[in-house]
DNA sequence: CTCCAACCTGGAGCGCGCTCCAGGTCAAGC
DNA sequence: GCTTGACCTGGAGCGCGCTCCAGGTTGGAG
């Protein structure tokens, strides 16, 4: 079940064993296992973090704010509502991000269309 | 109507001085008009260009890609199909974008439906 | 027991996209 | 004519998030 060399916890999270060792020396995660002579062993729930903190990379979070949030959650139980107020602002400025990014994409559509409406080769409008 | 300082091409266009200035340095905005003592005059076609890279840059095109699409269209009208082509394959990486922002959005909104659902609290599920 | 691939550490290096700086020039207003 | 703030240049520096490296250790297969 649990207890996953690196290797593994490399290719089920999609993070390069490099990325996990400096998840770990940065203190995101934190308190990963080892065997007896030092190497590293992950569990279910090390992966559990990963997942998480591919979501909030993928999102767009700076890697500081989920050391906060991974602290906040090591703290214990009291800090629940700061760790839902930090994800609720997180939301909302992926919810801004995706309303930026749907606008500069029907920009981009619209300069695709310039170019499939083109044949006979309008004048001007330099930026073509 | 055409002509603008470089202060007031900035303000327009949202870039800091700085990043015009580097944008012609790298050959995104090429020829760009100078006073007789070499000061910067942009043009509306300048303000044009900025527009499509702020587009492009928010979307998360890599400058040497924008630094592509500028020469081939400083190349020239039979450049128009490469820059069409390079486009939709801009557009289409863009909704990948936007496929895994969403999906990535709506793990997030789970999670923060977890810290409503709360008041009582369950036991494990660690990443908190 | 030996081998070798996988792993360890601390620390340097990188790629991107700016951003800042020093030291000097320009030009509009008084 | 003088002042002063906006502008110029070349080049160094930065913040982020890894990524790579050297030199050494571990541990499962044969």
């Amino acid at each position: 079940m649990s207890g996953y060399a690196p290797s593994e916890a490399a290719r089920r999270s999609g993070f390069s064993l490099d990325t996990l060792r400096y998840y770990e020396k940065i203190g995101l995660l934190a308190d990963v296992e080892r065997t007896a002579g030092g190497q590293r062993v992950f569990t279910d729930d090390d992966l559990g973090w990963l997942v998480l903190f591919r979501c909030l990379r993928d999102t767009g979070m700076p890697i500081a704010q989920m050391r906060r949030y991974a602290q906040l959650a090591r703290d214990g139980e009291h800090t629940t509502d700061e760790r839902h107020e930090l994800l609720c602002h997180h939301a909302a400025r992926v919810e801004e991000q995706m309303r930026l990014l749907q606008r500069q994409y029907d920009h981009l559509r619209e300069k695709i269309r310039f170019y499939e409406r083109l044949p006979g080769t309008a004048p001007g409008s330099e930026p073509g």
